[in-house]
DNA sequence: GTCTATAAGAGGATAGAC
DNA sequence: GTCTATCCTCTTATAGAC
């Protein structure tokens, strides 16, 4: 389990990367051969369905490293906004370095694939699900009941993928500096009439 | 000016529709031709530069749709809570009505070609910027300083286009219920100890 | 297991008839 | 102005040598 062979490893890694900037089909499979090294033969044995199959190994693997991250950032910050806070920050320190944002959210193949293959959609919609529980628990251990926790970490996950899309679009991190700094107005909780 | 050639709107309609939904690299000239029945030829005449040209008409054709869609409702509700929920509901129905989810943002097409075409990625910016603009404005209308309804400008505008994401995977207008159930909860004014 | 060469087809674009 | 036939490149995928 530790010993991989590294060839699989270096195209899922390229892959993931590739596609989360450029999308599904904006990336070739000559794009992966070329920037992995790894010739297209290997890919094909390792991936014996193809690109679509390369696609989901990449998701995956960026689902399992968000995850993380997210994990990793609500473990440090026990209070709710500042945790929600502090992942947002991360997103943007992204952009902000001026380096190439890499881990960013699988929002780019999501948005052109869910209608044209089901197997990516079905991927995308695992991932979207299990970063969304992780935020209802936290919302959860804030003290909301689960429909609400269901429906803020809903609003949550919106304003992280819908942030990124604004990131890439305006070349900038500043909207997702502008949406972290909203956060604490947002989500404090205080009561309505109904 | 009111009685323009129809092929030209006929394509531009189309491929907004195609786009939209499946993204730039997703639709082929070949897919705009056969739903639009309007020839290659044609397409060629009206847009020489091929199919990044028409991508950007169908950007400022949806640009211009959605933000006729955006004043009608915010016309209609004076209340700033009101009309962002009533905005967002409206989304949320070309979901649920089970029919195909025409007019919805660019996202889609920004998401993927921001970094492989400055073109297309200037047009979405400008899009972005206009309806942004028209979000500030209400949220300024509703006694908010300039810089704190730009920020809550960004926020809303990354909800809706996080939304559209998720409720695009999900295949349901549920993501999009969710975050307009919300919006008077996180849009509400109310003192932060800072 | 790893790689090269090539096939098969789709994509965008063009030329030129009408 | 409108349409058809065709080109050329790039893409995915495969066959088969090593």
């Amino acid at each position: 389990m530790s010993k991989k062979p590294k060839a699989k490893d270096v195209l899922i890694d390229t892959a993931s990367r590739l596609f989360m900037v450029r999308g599904y089909c904006g990336v070739g499979l000559n794009d992966i051969i070329e920037e992995s090294g790894i010739p297209k033969g290997s890919l094909y044995y390792y991936f014996p369905e193809g690109k679509e199959q390369l696609a989901i190994a990449a998701i995956e693997n960026t689902k399992r490293l968000v995850m993380e991250d997210i994990q990793r950032v609500f473990t440090d910050k026990e209070n709710l906004i500042q945790a929600l806070q502090a992942y947002v920050y991360t997103l943007a320190q992204m952009f902000g370095e001026g380096e190439k944002p890499i881990g960013s959210p699988i929002g780019t193949i999501a948005g052109e694939k869910h209608s044209t293959s089901e197997p990516i959609r079905l991927a995308c919609e695992s991932t979207f699900k299990d970063w969304q529980a992780v935020y209802a628990k936290k919302f959860i251990a804030a003290g909301y009941d689960e429909q609400q926790a269901n429906s803020l970490a809903t609003v949550f996950h919106a304003l992280t993928e819908g942030g990124i899309l604004l990131a890439f679009t305006m070349k900038s991190g500043q909207p997702l500096e502008q949406i972290a700094e909203q956060i604490p107005s947002l989500f404090t909780e205080r009561p309505i009439e109904k």
